[in-house]
RNA sequence: GCCCCCGUAGCCCAACCGGCAGCAGGCAAUGCACUCAAACUGCAUACAGUGUGGGUUCGAAUCCCACCGGGGGCACCA
């Protein structure tokens, strides 16, 4: 790569070379800088230009996912979509758009401490470090963000607004009848006035101040609870479900995860998952990430049902209450609540011996499938290949229909943290059941019939109900279809009192603590009672105290009794202090977790609209501008957000559960933060292993017909991440350096549709080098470096070809298919090189049209053709539909399926001539035989059927 | 195991609502020009019938079914 920078006394002395481009590109760059290029006016504030070429204009809204800015720096994969949304906000701005682009950081969270703790560095040092070099690369890339709207989440003023928000979300409840958030002071005077009754009934009076405290902090958003969570010894803190694999090791570090009762703030995300379910709909998301998110959120609507036993009544969740008549037996998870009062003191006459797990009695048995249970981790649950087990209570509930006795087991295939951890097993309907039952030779009932010749075991298809009536009970569900039934047994179980139609969820509130030093302080502090109380708008900031030893505390990660201790718990004069919180100043303690890495994540797009704003996150005028609704309808938010698809689940779904609750309580006014979301692949790279299984440097690796070698040896290739173990890296410093930002900005652009993953080829970079020279040598004579540009017209052809182009770009420029694009630019510069001069009509809009990609080279042509201003707000070519529309057309004709001639006639020749045309065209294969059908596809082609 | 996405020249990729598969584009290859020679640059050439097998249709890369291969998600969620 290094010869196409290397100067050579033959290369002709104006050619665009890497030198060239480099100093042309820091030149620009320089002076977009200086200019404020990419300013984007807003509506009112400290931001706003009223003289600016787009103030007022129609708002777009171009977001990336912010980078979390590691010491590694980035490689050729990182910028691919930050080269993407420039492209399209470059694009858009010349379309007459006021855009809005801006990148900021994703500085907290863990990675940042744990690279601090490794250099031994505070963690702020190297954060800021990274950022610094991040810009500096991103600059170099001539990307054409508002610099003054870059934001990072560890600046004092961004995190105020982060700790206000987690305000507004703790001093709000979820209204279910109003399917909104509203502020607890409202739940309060509900309570006070009597609109609503309190838990027990007594009147809000009679309660004490802790009582009352406690009621309203139960319906909190955001909520402290003492409940089972994923400790993670490793890394010394608890995690979200969102963070933990499916074999229950942590996300980040690969650490094991253990479930443990721990006190922890907690967020009422599942209050939304209505509405986050629901306006997936609304949304313009591909697909496969709406679906990850519906499946993630998982409502399942059915009943629970209750089931009489002698001691309490056991409450199932079924999705299918239409297959009761089905329900041979109960199962309880083993850590259920009801277990131990269930379970007698031996076992029924008539036990099975395979129902008692060979124990003497129930309570041995429960006690040893508890144990091993509980033994088990879920990597050995998994290895238990599905095996079902379980153990026989020794008790019996009664059918709520027929009243018949049914059996209760506990198994470890009934979660106890999903449903009501207790479900009736139905083996004819349900796969896990039928499995279940086959083990424990437990009688399969078919309630559902299933079509003939079904041979297998569960049917979990629809079918009329059979085996489904209790005349006495006054329940008939037999002929009945799937909905049919569900309705007419939910209706008997609610009239008779014996269930109630219900919605479980499998998403789960969010644990928002984090036992970690680098992140958000919470605006909390504990009274002598150790109840939570908000600390006032006006303490805001909270300051991250400086430690004297920020590492967290970690443990041995197998040590599943370690108890987390939060490293700004060990700065006493920090945690004890005394406040005045309105009943005079009184002594209290601070909360010592730190919020999650996603906190910030969360909202920062609202900071970028109004980045200096003080008493607000943003002023509404500003938020409605970039955010708000276009149209009736329409949930706002940004127009563009371009990230990849690793945050379908976590950033997206809290991010999106944060906005709601914001626009619930009136302070933002779209009810989605990202309206469109596009998802770029990845760059992948090749990665050579030698004998041993070491990686070699693969920029040393030659191929030999389809071997591998590095030097005399024999690698084998392998295809994935880019990453320094790998010894594969690119930098996009090593690209620019080679060939210029342009050139890599085109090679990135081109190479695939923007949301493929395609692998990394450096040698194939040089092909958009070329292209940007040849655009060069349609202004920039090489040799004596003046204009080629002639004010004579362009030929008819050229200006066709030219006016075709700029319809195609401007159609795939919307449609974010940048690589057509460029290829036909490529097209029409490849057109004009073989005129020996470049109509000034052509070659304005060429530069145009490339601006978006290669804005440097761009702007000095600009220049070069005699403008004086940058081309940044300059009009996107139009194209003339008059040039668009052919004279003639070529139809190929068929003959059942095979070419067999070509007609060309006017484009405005009607039908029939077109027939008639090509029924004379291909005359001789027919030799005479009359065609039985002819299609004409205007445009297109002729189909004659013989 | 279930769900989703993708398979087009040696490689990365085009092909609009089913309508001539590539004078969409690029890399690599080969030849020629430039050069003392090479690199750079330019010009030119060749290369697949769309993973496999069925089906629908006048017509299928495109729609449907099955299978094979690659990538991703979920993993007993009742």
């Amino acid at each position: 790569m290094s010869e196409a920078a290397a100067p050579a006394t033959d290369i002709p002395p104006f050619r665009y070379t890497a030198a060239l481009a480099e100093e042309i590109e820091h030149r620009w760059q320089d002076t977009w800088e200086r200019e404020g290029t990419f300013h984007a006016p807003n509506p009112t504030g400290p931001l706003a230009d009223p003289g600016h070429p787009r103030a007022g204009a129609e708002k777009l809204y171009v977001l990336d996912m912010f980078p979390y800015p590691s010491g590694a720096g980035l490689h050729v994969g990182h910028p691919l979509g930050y080269i993407g949304t420039d492209c399209y906000a470059r694009y858009q701005r010349m379309a007459g758009h006021n855009v809005l682009h801006a990148m900021g950081f994703d500085a907290f969270g863990l990675p940042a401490e744990q690279y601090a703790v490794q250099t031994g560095t505070h963690p702020r040092t190297t954060t800021l470090a990274n950022i610094e070099r991040y810009k500096a690369q991103l600059r170099r890339l001539g990307l054409g963000h508002d610099e003054r709207r870059s934001v990072t989440t560890i600046d004092t003023e961004f995190y105020r607004w982060t700790q206000w928000i987690f305000l507004q979300v703790y001093n709000s409840w979820y209204d279910a009848d109003a399917r909104r958030a509203r502020p607890v002071a409202e739940l309060i005077a509900e309570f006070s006035g009597g609109a609503r009754p309190t838990p027990d009934g007594r009147p809000w009076a009679e309660l004490t101040v802790a009582e009352r405290r406690r009621v309203v902090d139960d319906h909190r958003l955001a909520y402290v609870s003492e409940a089972p969570v994923n400790w993670c010894p490793g890394l010394g803190t608890v995690l979200a479900n969102e963070e933990v694999t499916a074999d229950g090791r942590s996300e980040r570090g690969n650490f094991p995860v253990f479930k443990r009762n721990l006190k922890q703030w907690m967020m009422r995300i599942t209050a939304y998952g209505d509405r986050l379910l629901d306006d997936l709909d609304t949304l313009d998301w591909p697909e496969p990430i709406k679906l990850m998110q519906r499946n993630w959120i998982g409502r399942s609507t059915g009943a629970h049902i209750d089931f009489p036993t002698d001691a309490a009544a056991v409450r199932v969740f079924t999705t299918r209450p239409d297959t009761i008549f089905g329900a041979t037996y109960l199962v309880l998870a083993p850590e259920h609540e009801l277990v131990d009062a269930l379970v007698p003191a031996a076992w029924p006459a008539g036990t099975r011996d395979a129902w008692t797990g060979g124990h003497a009695g129930p309570r041995e048995a429960v006690e040893a499938y508890r144990k091993a249970a509980a033994a088990k981790t879920d990597m050995e649950r998994q290895a238990d290949n599905r095996e079902k087990t379980g153990v026989f209570t020794g008790a019996y509930a009664d059918h709520p229909v027929t009243g018949a006795p049914v059996p209760i087991f506990i198994a470890d295939y009934v979660l106890a943290g999903y449903g009501t951890g207790a479900i009736m097993a139905v083996p004819a309907e349900d796969e896990r059941d039928h499995a279940f039952a086959e083990v424990f030779e437990l009688p399969v009932v078919r309630t559902v019939q299933p079509p003939e010749g079904f041979t297998g075991g569960a049917y979990t298809g629809d079918g009329p109900r059979i085996n489904s009536a209790a005349p006495a009970a006054g329940l008939d569900l037999n002929g009945l279809g799937l909905a049919d039934a569900k309705a007419r047994a939910i209706g008997w179980l609610e009239a008779e009192g014996r269930g109630v139609g219900a919605t479980t969820w499998r998403l789960r509130d969010w644990l928002f603590s984090r036992q970690r030093y680098w992140g958000e302080p919470f605006p909390i502090v504990y009274d002598e009672t150790g109840a939570p109380i908000a600390l006032p708008e006006s303490m805001l900031p909270v300051e991250l105290p400086e430690v004297d030893d920020f590492s967290p505390k970690t443990f041995d990660p197998e040590d599943a009794a370690s108890n987390p201790e939060t490293p700004l718990s060990r700065r006493r004069d920090w945690v004890e202090v005394e406040l005045d919180l309105g009943d005079g100043p009184k002594r209290y303690t601070r909360e010592t977790n730190v919020m999650p890495q996603w906190a910030g994540s969360c909202w920062y797009e609202l900071r970028y609209v109004d980045p200096t704003a003080a008493d607000r996150f943003a002023e509404p005028e500003n938020e409605a501008y970039w955010m708000g609704p276009q149209r009736p309808g329409d949930c706002g938010g940004t127009d563009l957000y371009v990230g990849g698809a690793e945050h379908a689940v976590l950033h997206l779904l809290y991010s999106r559960f944060w906005h709601k609750v914001l626009f619930d309580l009136g302070h933002v006014s779209s009810f989605e933060p990202y309206r469109r979301l596009f998802n770029q692949g990845y760059i992948q790279a090749y990665a050579f292993t030698d004998p041993r299984g070491a990686y070699v440097p693969a920029e040393e690796v030659v191929e030999v017909d389809g071997r591998w070698f590095h030097g005399e040896t024999e690698v084998r290739r392998e295809y994935g991440k880019m990453g320094k173990s790998l010894r594969n890296v690119v930098t996009p410093d090593d690209m620019c350096a080679a060939y210029g930002a342009d050139t890599f900005r085109v090679y990135e652009m081109s190479m695939g549709p923007l949301e493929v993953s395609r692998p990394w080829e450096t040698r194939a970079v040089v092909g958009s080098y070329r292209f940007l020279q040849r655009v060069w040598r349609t202004v920039v004579d090489e040799g004596t470096g003046a204009s080629r540009v002639t004010d004579a017209p362009a030929d008819e052809a050229t200006r066709r070809l030219l006016h075709k182009v700029i319809d195609g770009v401007r159609v795939d420029m919307d449609a974010i298919r940048f690589n057509t694009a460029i290829a036909k630019l490529i097209e029409l510069t490849n057109g004009l090189t073989r005129l020996a001069e470049t109509p000034r009509e052509v070659a304005e809009p060429l530069v145009l049209m490339v601006a978006p990609f290669a804005p440097h080279i761009a702007e000095e042509l600009w220049r070069r053709l005699g403008h004086d201003t940058s081309l940044t707000y300059a009009d996107f070519p139009v194209a003339d539909p008059a040039l668009l529309v052919a004279e003639s057309v070529t139809y190929p004709v068929q003959v059942n399926g095979k070419v067999r001639g070509r007609v060309e006639v006017p484009a405005d020749a009607p039908e029939d001539v077109v027939r008639a045309t090509a029924l004379e065209a291909v005359a001789g294969v027919l030799a005479g035989k009359e065609p039985r059908k002819v299609i004409v596809v205007k445009g297109r082609m002729v189909s004659v059927v013989a």
